[in-house]
Formats: structure tokens, C-alpha cells, sequence
DNA sequence: TCATTTTAGTAAACCGGTTGAGTAAACCGG
DNA sequence: CCGGTTTACTCAACCGGTTTACTAAAATGA
């Protein structure tokens, strides 16, 4: 491999000369020009990009942390944005940190070591505070789809409350109305407003929320099934679920199949986040569909802002911003049997 | 940030001697490493990774170039080699391709950039000459479940050609005799195995292959429809169809249901990956499941390998390692409804 | 006691770029 | 023809580590 200083010897200048040559920082006459552009191409030259890194003290890398990359919800926010960051020459760099707080901790050692140079993170449990302050310590960091209480940082977020209450509503609309709710880990961001939306839409039916037919637990789909054991065993099934993940409405549905139920027939199920292949579920799942495409979008061009501006002219973090969802009707919903009274 | 001059001063030493105490390549009397350590606590310092990787010419960064990382199956893979690489203090650059040439050899400039130190490729295009030299020229690239024909790397493949007969043969033995094939982009090396074991079963079991039942595209979901499509445009459904991935298989059945066919009541499908959540599929998809973690962990485990030798130890590139798959028996099968004659 | 080995380091080059400050020569206007 | 401006560059410092080659002092051995 050829260096800058390589070509300079070659074209006669100094290596000065190529290298603000190379970044526009000057303008040449066309003789020197060509003695540089052929001294490139006669020695295949292709400036080090870990030199330019640590001179310019960027790393041109952002850094993406998801809960779990096999999730199809995350990997599909990880392909936007990777997307938008090739476009721009940066590099993406992704962590896959099944929820655990040393791994997620692990990447802002990165962010400090300057391994990349900011970072969206997603995270899927309640932060201790640890999080939160190292997000403050290090900063350049954007929240995605679920919050980090005390943090200074951009959000970016989906309408949750709205979409619950639309999820409810709907169910209500059908005849619904002793409705269960299946929610995300309690106190998590997402699961407090999801569960908002949940009673918002129950208070203005005039339905009393039934605390037995709350349960809260990790997204999983093993926790969905949790979730279904624990409503079979009550005296009757609610006739309807409305649950804070597709992932939980998965591992819901299976259980009550399983013994038996029917879905849509007996239980009724709506779901939230619309992953990707759930309208191929048996039945295709009814829920809340979060704008994959744009929450990617959104947060790519958060942290660019954060990372380009100086840091001067930053005017302190701007309020989280709310992407609409929209309710997606399909198969996992029908009136109740026998409405209830 | 504080240099590592900045420590070596505090605790009254060189930075030389800072480097080597952390890199343990010196032993230091009990009371200098105290001072050190001491220096590195009050200053809070961390080792610039821009610096040292200039220095050691290493960008301490493999990446993995998928066609598509919201699929599912290569995000599994992802997940997992993100895991191995965490373990070993090494960054994952992911990159997806959609099939796009130029991404692809996109990343390849990356890779002498000296960005990443090597590649895993997943491609899913017929390579027309131009990725196995850029494969060539840079080395350490490692290929993983899909061929580039000339290239001098590495190889990790699933056992597709022994995968698809046995998809196909449990066909036969259902009773299936007219199967169609809808399998990957022609001339793709998967393609070429799975549709070779197709044709093993077949004439193992003395049946004529039907060119007018195979059809073959990329390995989308829109495809799997448009097979679909043209197979029922045929005077006469084949009562059994093997795809070459999961993601036709869910195309084509859509397109069945659409068409008020029934699956497996009329027309058995079988695919192949075994994608997350292809059980939850209506009916839940039998297919010849890819050992995603052995994939991942062989390609990493094969790469690291080409990272770490020392060039002249390199005794030739291993020959390809084939892992074992098995088929997932599930529900998209049944016999037919009047055994073919 | 003196040579030899070990200990405990250090100086300086190197990785390959970027950049602020400066300069020699050509040009230009009055 | 002189002073000022423009053109076309260059010098040397800097980013922050790693590493080779070397040394002064202490410990050891004969």
C-alpha cells in the first residue's frame, strides 16, 4: 500500500500539497493536477482511512444498539439506517446487547475509546441510571423507539399512547369490552404509555380497568406465553388482549392455540410494532403499525445534526419527536362471541 | 481526553513505558505500577482506538456484508457473529446490499481503507467476475452460504445439495410424484445445489424432472408470488412444490391463499433456511433448516483465523466446510389428495 | 572486585494522514 | 520600478498511540 507521501514523491510536491488537493482545500494549476491524479493512479493509491481518522479525530462510524438484532422490528430499523449512513460515507456499527446493562454500558466505552462517533441506541429494559449517565458523560447519543429517563439526549419516538388507544378503541368499537392487556417490562418507557393508551381508551368507553387483566413482563414471545398461561387459568378468558409487542401477541396466540382457543374466534388479539411477516401469522395479526422507515430516518438525521453541529451553536436538545402510527387491520380481531354486558 | 502522555507524566514515567505496562510487554517493580495506575484512575484515561489502530495498522473491525439484513436469516447470523466478535473485543461493521453490485464492492474499498481488517460475504447475486477479483486483491474475505466462483477465500456452506433431497424425497414420500420447483436466481450457486438435490430425489424415485414445473428468480417474497402465478396458470396444479428459500415458499403460498388454494389441503410446500418464525407461519412451514449459529461462528472462527495467521504460515485456503442441515417437518405438507399415479 | 546479567526503564522513530503559518515567485497597478 | 496581491506551493507540528534499540543502575556470580 502506497502512502500520500508516495505519491507526493512521485508528483513532485509536498505531501501537503496532495492531501488539500485530495480534500478540495486548494486549487492547482492542470499540470500539477494530472502529475498528482496519474502519481495516484500509477501507484493505486487510496489514502489510510485510520490515519485521516485520528488526525481528523472523527471515526466517521456511528454506532447502532439494539436490544436483539435477530428481532425483525430492530433489523429492519438497523437496514434504514445503514442505508442513510453509506449514503453519507459513514460506517455503521452494530451491537446486538440482548438487554444486558454490561453491554449496552460496553458500547459507550466505544464511544469514548472514539471507536465510532455517536450513537443511536435502543434499549428494552429500565435503566438503573447507569445508562443515563453515560449517556450524559459522553453525549453525541439519540434515543430511539424507547426512553432513558435523565437523559440529555434527542428522542425519537412513535405516538404509543395514541396507537394503544387506537388498538383499544378498536376492540371496543368491535364489542369488546372485558379486554386484558399484555404489557412490555413495567416502568419501561414504551409499556407505561402503551398501558396509558390501553386505559385511555377503556375510561372513555366508560370500562373500569380490571388490574387482574393486566401482566407485564419482558418482550418476549416466552413471556407472551407466560402471559396466555396466566390468562387460562382465570375463571373466563377475557375476550380480548391487547398487547404492548407483536412479539408478545405471538407468544400469546400460540399458547392459546394450543389449547384450544380460537383466534380471533374466542380471544381477540392486537399486537403493536407490525414486524414484518406478522400479516403472515395464522391469524395475520391486527396491530399497531410504527413507522419502521421513518423512526430510522429520524434518528439517523438526529445524530447527524448532533455530531456535525459545533457544539456551540447547539441550543441545547431539541424535544423528542413523535412519528404517527397507524392502526393495522387484519385477521386476529373479530366480535366477541356472546357480547358481553 | 487525556493522553497517554499525560498519564506517563503524572506517574513520572515515559509513555513508552505506559504503552508497554498496558500491553503487558514489560514487568514493573510493584511501586511504578501503582503510580500508573493511580495517574490512569485520576485522569479517567482511555486509550485513543484511532491512535492505535494507525499504529498497528489494524482497525480491530471485521464486517459482514449481507444482501439484506432485515431478513431475518441474516440477521440471526448477524446476531451471532456480532456476539463472537463482542467477545473478542473486535467491532462488527454490518453492510446490506440489496444485491446491488456496486454496494458490494463498495465495501471492498472499505476493506483496503484498512477500515475493516476482513469480510464475511453473503452475496446472493451471480458474481459476473468483478467481486472474486476485488476478492483477489484484498484477501482476507471469508464466504459464507453462498459461492463466488474463482474466488481464493474461505468458504462456509450449508449442506444444500443433501438438504433439498431431503425436502424433496419427504415430498415423495407423502405420495407427492408431480413436485414443482421454485428455486433462487439461476446460475446462483444455492440454486444450483438445491435444485440438483431436487433432482437427486426425483430420479432416486425414478420420477422425470418437468422443466415446465421450475421456475427460478431471486429469492424475494414478490417472486415467490410470481411463481405462484405462473404455476397456476398451469392446466393443473402440481400437488407439491420445494422452494428454495422460505421467503419464495411464503410468497408462493400467499399467492395460493389468495387463490382460495389450500395449503398443504391441495398443493404441500416445503422451503428452506428455516427462518425465525416460519413456525408461526399459517400452516407453519416445513423446511430444511440452516444451522445459523454453526454458520456464523464457522465464518468467524474461518476469518479470525485469515486475520490472525501470519501470511507465510497460510498453508492454502482450507477447502469449504460443509455443515449439516435437517428438515423441520411442520404442517405445509400432507399427502395428496388422490395420489398422483 | 570486576565482569555479567538483570532490572527498570527511556529516546526517538514510526504509523499516515491534516493543518496553521509561512514563503518564493509571478503578476499587477500606479 | 516599487509595493501589494495573488499563485503555488512547503515546513513542521500534530493526532496518540506502538516499538526497536539502547542505557544507567542494581544485583549476581566467580
Amino acid at each position: 500500500m502506497s502512502s500520500i507521501q508516495e505519491v507526493a514523491t512521485a508528483a513532485g510536491v509536498s505531501r501537503t500539497t496532495v492531501s488539500r488537493y485530495l480534500n478540495r482545500k486548494i486549487k492547482l494549476p492542470n499540470e500539477t493536477m494530472q502529475r498528482i491524479e496519474q502519481a495516484i493512479r500509477d501507484l493505486d493509491y487510496r489514502p489510510n482511512a485510520l490515519a485521516r481518522r485520528l488526525s481528523l479525530g472523527r471515526s466517521e462510524t456511528i454506532g447502532l444498539v439494539t436490544p436483539e438484532i435477530a428481532n425483525p422490528f430492530f433489523a429492519e430499523i438497523a437496514a434504514r439506517i445503514e442505508a442513510r449512513a453509506a449514503a453519507r460515507g459513514l460506517s455503521l456499527f452494530v451491537s446486538s446487547t440482548a438487554g444486558v446493562a454490561a453491554r449496552e454500558l460496553d458500547v459507550f466505552r466505544r464511544l469514548e475509546d472514539r471507536v465510532v462517533d455517536g450513537l443511536i441506541v435502543m434499549t428494552n429494559r429500565v435503566d438503573d441510571g447507569r445508562l443515563a449517565k453515560a449517556i450524559n458523560r459522553t453525549g453525541r447519543v439519540v434515543l430511539l423507539d424507547e426512553d432513558v429517563p435523565g437523559a440529555d439526549a434527542p428522542r425519537i419516538f412513535a405516538e404509543n399512547r395514541q396507537g394503544a388507544a387506537m388498538a383499544t378503541a378498536y376492540l371496543i368499537e368491535e364489542g369488546h369490552r372485558r379486554i386484558a392487556h399484555v404489557g412490555g417490562p413495567e416502568g419501561l418507557f414504551s409499556t407505561v404509555e402503551r398501558a396509558a393508551g390501553n386505559r385511555d381508551a377503556l375510561r372513555a368507553a366508560g370500562i373500569v380497568e380490571d388490574p387482574g387483566l393486566c401482566i407485564f413482563g419482558p418482550y418476549t414471545r416466552e413471556q407472551g406465553r407466560a402471559a396466555g398461561r396466566e390468562l387460562l387459568k382465570l375463571d373466563s378468558l377475557p375476550t380480548a388482549v391487547f398487547c404492548g409487542s407483536d412479539i408478545l401477541a405471538i407468544g400469546l396466540i400460540e399458547t392459546l392455540r394450543d389449547a384450544g382457543r380460537d383466534v380471533p374466534g374466542e380471544v381477540s388479539v392486537v399486537g403493536f410494532d407490525d414486524m414484518p411477516f406478522t400479516s403472515l401469522l395464522h391469524p395475520s395479526l391486527t396491530t399497531v403499525h410504527q413507522p419502521v422507515a421513518e423512526l430510522g430516518d429520524a434518528a439517523f438525521d438526529a445524530l447527524l445534526a448532533l455530531i456535525e453541529a459545533d457544539p456551540a451553536a447547539l441550543d441545547g436538545i431539541p424535544p423528542p419527536r413523535r412519528l404517527p402510527v397507524r392502526l393495522e387491520i387484519r385477521a386476529s380481531v373479530a366480535p366477541p362471541r356472546r357480547p358481553d354486558p
